[in-house]
DNA sequence: TTAAATGCAAACGCTTTGCAATTGA
DNA sequence: TCAATTGCAAAGCGTTTGCATTTAA
């Protein structure tokens, strides 16, 4: 079932604002940020306001169908959560930012279970560091 | 060498305002805001700014004396860079932040060098998620 | 018809900056 | 002495909020 589907279900209304910014949610590949979602939102209708943005995201994330992540930029991204989980690389020379697949963490997160009785989320966890070209390159 | 002995020998005055940010960076278990550090400074001098301690907190960071760490809450925190590394369980529940040892995340760090070329600097990592208290109270 | 949702403007909290006055070395 | 540093006030940024107006169902 898809975001709208899933707004319609729960009683919550179909306005045009909110049907753009699902769409512009679903058509963007990565981690996107409220000012980013208005900027496409603007271009398509642009008596729009950023305040609706940032009630949509909160409602599609109490209802858990976006969840957010902070990479360290000081701004919060957003991604579906039927996207699947998964991590970041986040590299602190040139920006760049890769995703690790949930799986390279199971070993951390059973660790933090069995060691320290802590049930860690690690589905938004943003690591940083170096690349292997900004090594190479000797940007650190 | 202490912080105040090495902004001394690389030229930066000691201003009384200087020696007390350090000196409550210092006095500070743990991880403390920029916000915290002012509220002590204002008490022991009370004719300061916290434009002066944001800037003497960019300048330990530019030298490499301070470090700083995002738990998620909007704010970062800064530590010194000599009472040595660690990670931060953040629950989610009750907000409560424990320390991780740095070795808890060795075996991670290892993995995203073989798999990913990525060297992760995992010194302040946040993790978040549930501790033990909260989760059998069933605050998830 | 009417509660929910929007647009607008203003405020928020944390952080940064321009500038004149002060001060450590 | 004089460049470095400070205090102040204002602005900057991403985000939130109050309120009158509009609108989906």
């Amino acid at each position: 079932m898809g975001i709208l589907d899933n707004l319609k279900e729960k009683g919550h209304r179909l306005t045009p604002q909110r049907v753009m910014i699902v769409n512009i949610l679903e058509e963007s590949e990565g981690h996107i940020s409220a000012e980013e979602i208005y900027s496409h939102l603007h271009d398509r209708y642009s008596y729009t306001n950023i305040s609706t943005v940032y009630r949509t995201l909160e409602l599609l994330k109490e209802l858990g169908l976006v969840t957010q992540t902070d990479l360290g930029e000081g701004i919060v991204r957003y991604h579906e959560v039927t996207k699947g989980h998964h991590h970041h690389l986040v590299c602190k020379g040139c920006g760049k930012v890769e995703d690790l697949p949930e799986s390279a963490l199971f070993v951390l997160r059973d660790k933090l279970w069995s060691d320290y009785h802590f049930r860690a989320e690690l589905s938004h966890l943003a690591i940083f560091g170096y690349c292997q070209k900004c090594l190479e390159e000797g940007k650190t």
